[in-house]
This record gives C-alpha cells, sequence and structure tokens, in this order.
DNA sequence: AGCGGTATGTTAATAAATTAACACCTGTAA
DNA sequence: TTACAGGTGTTAATTTATTAACATACCGCT
C-alpha cells in the first residue's frame, strides 16, 4: 500500500474537520480545532496539505476556502477498510456485528428496519 | 476529546501491527514492517510505546513480547467512532448501511442470514 | 488618497520524530 | 573459557513537524 502514512498527526488531525466541515476557510478550521492554535499556525498546516494533495482551495472574494482532493464516500471508504484490516480481519461482516452491539451513534427501530431491508435486497 | 491524536506516524504503523498480530516480539514487527527499517529503529519506537503506555511487553526468555495495553475490542470500537465521527454524521446507521456496500471484505449469504438474526434480537 | 480590517505569503526558531550506531548482557556450543 | 548469536539499553545525529512572528496584498470606507 504505497501512500499511506503519509500524513502527520496533525495534519490527520486536520483532515478530519476538513472531512466533516465539507468546505471551509482557515478561520472556521481554527475554531473547529479550539485548541489554542493561532491562524498563522492552521495556515502553515493547510499549505502542506495543499502540497501533499490532500486539500485544495478555491477563492471565494478574499479567502480560500479549503476542501478535501479525495471525495467523502473514498475517504471513508478506506478508513473504513484500515479499521476493519486492523481489528476485525478483513471482514466486513465483523465489523458490522460490532457496530450493531455499539451504544453510541445507536441506531432506531426504523433503521433497522431500514437495514433488513437492505440486507434482504443484497441477498437476491 | 483528551489524549487523542497522541501517536506520531510511526508509532501509529507500528500499533497497526501490534494489533493485527496480537502478541510479537521485536523482530516479527520489524519483518511486518517489511520497510527497510533497521532493528534498532523498531525497537526504539517499541520503547516509546512503552514510555506512553499503549504497549506492554512481558519477557519470554531472553526477550520481550509486545502486545497492546488496550485491548483490540476496546481499541476497536475507538476506532470506529472515529471514523463514524468523521465521515457518517456520527451514525452507525450510516457505517453500516455503507459497509454493506463495500466489495472488499465481502459478506455471504449465511452472515447476512445471521446479520438479520441480529437485528432482529436486537427489536425486541 | 489613506486607513483599517481581513486575508495570504514568507521565513525561521523550536520541538518532536525518526533513524541507527554502539555498548552491553546472557545463554550455548566448541 | 571463550566466542558467537541473539537479544536489550543508551545515546546521538539528522530530518521532519509544529508553531508563530512578521511582511505583504487587497477591499471598502471616509
Amino acid at each position: 500500500m504505497v501512500g499511506e502514512h503519509v500524513l502527520s498527526r496533525r495534519e490527520r488531525q486536520l483532515m478530519g474537520i476538513v472531512y466533516r466541515l465539507e468546505e471551509a476557510s482557515a478561520k472556521e478550521i481554527m475554531e473547529e480545532l479550539s485548541d489554542g492554535s493561532s491562524y498563522s499556525t492552521v495556515r502553515t498546516l493547510l499549505r502542506k496539505l495543499v502540497e501533499k494533495n490532500q486539500v485544495k482551495h478555491k477563492e471565494q472574494g478574499l479567502k480560500y476556502i479549503y476542501s478535501p482532493v479525495v471525495k467523502r464516500r473514498t475517504a471513508a471508504r478506506r478508513a473504513m477498510e484500515r479499521v476493519i484490516s486492523t481489528f476485525f480481519e478483513d471482514s466486513s461482516f465483523l465489523a458490522i456485528n460490532s457496530l450493531l452491539e455499539m451504544q453510541k451513534g445507536g441506531i432506531t427501530e426504523a433503521e433497522l428496519n431500514e437495514l433488513e431491508a437492505l440486507i434482504d435486497r443484497k441477498k437476491k
């Protein structure tokens, strides 16, 4: 797997924010960080992420709006694959199994039904 | 969220290996890395992980056998939570949904049935 | 035109991560 | 008992990450 582990700690942290916000200015990202990092610091990190082709920016009036280069769905899949490979022996079944048990982000009755429907459809 | 993002790039990479192997000597970890890292390098990293209380080691004859401090299940849940928070709006439903679509680590017919059974049980 | 607010660009000091050389310890085989 | 194989501990050089000060550019307003 080439190109894995390319991001530093801080850079990953920022990418997390960028993915959550989808689009954001340096200022918004700084606020989201909510540690005392200076504006200048955040912008240096963003510039590095641009260099590393992790985020791009478009100009909006005066400022830059940053967004991820790799689209959310793709990044989500990759992140999932990493977790599943590390902790679930490469089996998404085991992962789903564990997710169903999780408290946090609990699943409603309606969603359970929806999942069943999805599984049914998949069986055909 | 205190104590997040505490590991460096390399340290995370090693933790991934440690979790996959559950137990391993420095030599085994070095081989698993399969980049040209020297034995000495791997051991320095492991010592740092011990300092950070991420792995522990027991002696086996002459050598150390390393293993994670936080047990696999717990680490798996935390990793999942991170992914779900970043990419699935904190909804495990959406995450499962996406996992069902994934090709890699595909799910067999039997597993689909098992999942349905699990969901049924959960509905009660 | 000049000023203030809001950005970005440049640069550099400092801290941390990364790598690996080297010293040392301990069983085992000659 | 010696030396060698296979480990660990110590230390340090180098690279990279992290932080942030400072300079510069641009827009809107008086």
